[in-house]
DNA sequence: GTTGAGCGTT
C-alpha cells in the first residue's frame, strides 16, 4: 500500500526504511512525502494503519534511496513539528528488509547522527517514559466496540465475579483484528471433526472444555466469562455434571 | 468525536 499506487513495496532491494514516530493520526502519506522527499530521494511512504478502523497507528515508514539522504532526513525532519505534533524520525529496524540496515554502515551512522543532533528535540529524555503502558487507547476502543457486538447478545449481569484480572491483559496484538474465529465453533465444523477416527468422546452433549481446545485457539480470553449464566446471576462453574468425570475417554 | 507506545503493506 504505496501511494505510488504499485502494491507492495516498489523495490527494497537498496532502500532505507525510516520510521517516523509521533506523528498525528492524521497525518497521511501524502503529508509525509513532500516533507521527506525535500531531503533525499524518497522511493516509498506508507504508514501502517489499522485494518479495521483504517486510522493511522500513529508512525510512518518512509522508505529512501540512499542511506545519506535518510540520515539527513533524520536529523532535520526528526522533532519537526508535523499537523501540531512533533514527529521522531528514525531507521526502522524491525522491517522485512533489516538485514540490510545491520549489515550496512546505516546502524553506526544512524547512532552517530542521533548522538550530536538530538539536542534540538525538546522530546523528553528517553523512550523510558513511555515504557509503561504500550496500547490502550484504540486498540481498547476497538476491542470494547468488537467485544459489545459479539457479546452484546449476554446479559450484563456478569459484573459480579468474572476474573476480571486476567481479561485485562491479552498480550500484545497490534492488530485483534480477528485473533479468534468464533464463527468455526458456530459453524458446522465440529471440534471433534479433526479426527478421523471419532474414539475421542463419544458424549455429544458435554464434552471437557479440557480436550476440546484444539491448541490453536489461544484466544480464551473471554471463555471463562463466556461460559453458561445462570438467569440469576450466578455463573454455573461446572460445566459438566461430573467434575471428576472430566476425562470421559479415560 | 477521542487516543500516543511503537516497527510495515501486495
Amino acid at each position: 500500500m504505496s501511494h505510488f499506487g504499485k502494491s507492495g513495496p516498489p523495490d527494497i532491494r537498496d532502500t532505507y526504511s525510516l520510521l517516523v514516530l509521533n506523528i498525528t493520526f492524521r497525518t497521511t502519506a501524502d503529508d509525509l512525502f513532500p516533507l521527506f522527499d525535500k531531503y533525499g530521494k524518497v522511493v516509498d511512504v506508507f504508514i501502517p494503519r489499522n485494518r479495521r478502523t483504517g486510522e493511522s497507528r500513529g508512525f510512518a515508514f518512509v522508505r529512501y534511496k540512499y542511506a545519506d539522504e535518510a540520515q539527513k532526513a533524520v536529523d532535520k525532519l526528526d522533532g519537526r513539528v508535523v499537523d501540531g505534533r512533533e514527529i521522531m524520525v528514525q531507521f526502522a529496524k524491525y522491517g522485512p528488509n533489516a538485514e540490510r540496515i545491520h549489515k550496512g554502515k546505516t546502524s553506526e551512522t544512524s547512532s552517530k547522527m542521533r548522538g550530536r543532533s538530538r539536542s534540538h528535540s525538546p522530546r523528553p529524555r528517553d523512550r523510558d517514559y513511555r515504557k509503561r503502558s504500550r496500547s490502550r487507547s484504540r486498540d481498547r476502543h476497538d476491542r470494547e466496540k468488537y467485544r459489545g457486538r459479539e457479546r452484546d447478545h449476554r446479559p450484563r449481569s456478569m459484573s459480579h465475579s468474572a476474573s476480571p484480572d486476567r481479561h485485562k491483559y491479552r498480550g500484545r496484538e497490534r492488530y485483534d483484528e480477528e485473533p479468534c474465529s468464533w464463527s468455526r465453533s458456530y459453524g458446522s465444523a465440529s471440534p471433534a471433526r479433526h479426527s478421523p477416527s471419532s474414539k475421542r468422546s463419544p458424549s455429544p452433549h458435554r464434552t471437557p472444555n479440557r480436550s476440546e481446545s484444539p491448541g490453536g485457539r489461544n484466544c480464551n480470553e473471554s471463555s471463562p466469562a463466556l461460559k453458561s449464566v445462570s438467569p440469576r446471576g450466578q455463573p454455573a462453574l461446572s460445566p459438566s455434571p461430573s467434575p471428576h468425570r472430566s476425562r470421559v475417554d479415560d
